[in-house]
DNA sequence: TCAAACCCTCACATAGATGTGAAGGTCAAC
DNA sequence: GTTGACCTTCACATCTATGTGAGGGTTTGA
């Protein structure tokens, strides 16, 4: 614990702080999802920020999101927004708009079917009382 | 165009209609999230409320929802739907709330992602006004 | 009767996310 | 110094949703 750099962890620590397999770590990187550091030993080195980024990454999957996507829309998530904006081409703006309108679609069609299934649990809870 | 069994369709039309390639219909079918008739040449035939469920159903797989999933609520969303639950044992209310909740968190995950998305647009366009 | 446009089944291929394990380097503790 | 718990890369396997096409039957209309 000295005064600079603290807090860093390697990969079993990441591992386990986001209950994601390392496997699956190294293939984010692959993806160029996030970039840890090297240790001189050649060890991978994390900045604790990266667990947040790793769950939101893992929602974005588990919400349907291809990598690639994620891949775009990562860099709006960064905290000092206002910095990390350096390139931002036509292009890549109708693409998020895109994305985000494609988002919100998902949304909707989740809601929609999520609401339904709540709608039938709560007839069955009504129209067919538990036998106890 | 008799009295009784109008307005069914074969694959190509309702591939037209939800604009899903006909191998994805026999591949929906092969899963059990629709069950088309047959005429007596073996063609399938489509009851015409099929439309709706393919797309709910692509809607549910493009939102990263499995098929093994979808086939467990896609009978919640039967329409009279005081008729279907025949068979609502213990554990498959249970399976289904715990999706429910799943959709609820998937839902929570895209709507963040999506709002940084949209600030992040507004951001550049106020701070980084096109050129021209 | 032939062609075009449908339909069928079967089967192999692909792409993305993930599982699993081999072969081997590093480091801390005993 | 040896062991055990880390880490590395590489590579092959798996599962799911898809693409693609071969080989062949049916229906309709010229």
């Amino acid at each position: 614990m000295a005064k600079g750099e603290v807090d860093h962890m390697r990969i079993g620590e990441l591992s386990e702080r986001t209950d994601t397999p390392r496997r699956l770590l190294r293939y984010y990187e692959e993806q160029d999802l996030i970039r840890p550091r090297r240790l001189p030993n050649g060890y991978r080195d994390y900045d604790p920020r990266l667990v947040d980024r790793v769950l939101q990454i893992r929602g974005l999957l588990d919400a349907g999101l291809p990598t690639r996507l994620i891949r775009q829309i990562l860099p709006c998530l960064d905290q000092p927004r206002s910095i990390h904006f350096p390139d931002a081409t036509p292009e890549m703006l109708a693409l998020l708009e895109h994305e985000r309108d494609r988002m919100t679609q998902r949304i909707a069609c989740l809601s929609r079917n999520r609401d339904a299934v709540s709608e039938y649990l709560e007839a069955v809870r009504d129209g067919n009382p538990p036998r106890e």
